[in-house]
DNA sequence: CAAGTTACCTGACGGC
DNA sequence: TGCCGTCAGGTAACTT
């Protein structure tokens, strides 16, 4: 499910839920996610502990207590994160539940398991940054991500831009919905050089990765099967796609057909025509 | 060392 | 109806 724009609309949703609340007490399945739960080590520095508020960083959420722990999620390919009333029933694949002092309840369901739950003890944004994050690129949003930056990064590297874009050390935040329609907004086919652009089409793809994900975040994100906000609303992003997941359908454009295309074993959606290499 | 491949896991869907 | 192969929003550990 979720690139950044579902991750942050996933946040505001949680915000109001969790900040200020003190979690009561935590349940686990027991099953391993992408990587193995810390849960007596969450129990251990997190039950009874007030969380002060909800960051995100690239795609993973993170819950800051009032001791200063982190509790880092990332929700994979089909994680969902939810608040919920005790008595509602719980849901197949729900792997962790906080109860608050709300009364209500935070639910972590993840159907495929490639979620993942970190604590870090006592971490200061800038420590996380260089070690939990030391391999993540910066946000679109942040200065630092300019064209300069984009074109130097891309070096003389013989990738293809999307590709490129997709990788997040490079660039957080942006999977393969949005690195298809940014690249169909800017006019760049996905399998062009990323060496090869200029700075002024660096710029142009720039703007309109920000453009598209601020957008969608607006429309609460894209539920393409699954996706669901805090309050389990869905999304409606992909009324707005323009090719993803629109093979042989008309540019919106020029009527030419969209085409669909393995690069970097993920399915990319161009227009032949308004995309240029 | 950059770039390509595989693995993690469940479920939906299409073809036969 | 059901079996089988393919594919899906992500990431990191592999191999080449």
């Amino acid at each position: 499910m979720p690139e950044l724009p579902e991750v942050e609309v996933t946040r505001r949703g949680l915000t109001p839920f969790i900040q200020q609340k003190r979690i009561t007490q935590i349940r686990y399945s027991g099953k391993k996610l992408r990587t193995a739960v810390p849960f007596g080590m969450i129990v251990q520095r997190l039950q009874g502990k007030k969380i002060l508020k909800v960051e995100r960083r690239a795609k993973y959420l993170l819950f800051i207590s009032e001791t200063g722990d982190t509790l880092i999620i990332h929700l994979g390919m089909t994680g969902k994160l939810g608040i919920f009333e005790p008595s509602a029933p719980l849901a197949v694949h729900d792997h962790l539940i906080f109860s608050l002092d709300s009364g209500m309840q935070m639910r972590f369901n993840d159907t495929r398991r490639f979620g993942s739950v970190t604590l870090l003890t006592n971490q200061q944004s800038q420590v996380m940054e260089e070690t939990f994050f030391r391999t993540t690129g910066p946000e679109p949003f942040s200065p630092e991500c300019s064209p300069e930056y984009l074109k130097k990064r891309a070096g003389k590297t013989s990738q293809a831009i999307k590709i490129f874009i997709m990788n997040s050390s490079i660039v957080a935040g942006v999977g393969n919905i949005y690195a298809n329609e940014s690249l169909y907004a800017a006019g760049i086919h996905p399998a062009a050089k990323a060496s090869g652009l200029g700075l002024k089409r660096w710029q142009n793809l720039l703007t309109n990765i920000r453009e598209i994900l601020l957008w969608a975040i607006d429309c609460g994100g894209s539920t393409i099967s699954d996706f669901l906000n805090a309050s389990g609303q869905q999304g409606y992003f992909q009324a707005n796609f323009k090719v993803y997941g629109r093979e042989n359908q008309p540019c919106p454009a020029c009527m030419e057909l969209i085409k669909k295309e393995t690069i970097g074993g993920r399915a990319s959606y161009f227009c032949p025509s308004c995309q240029k290499r």
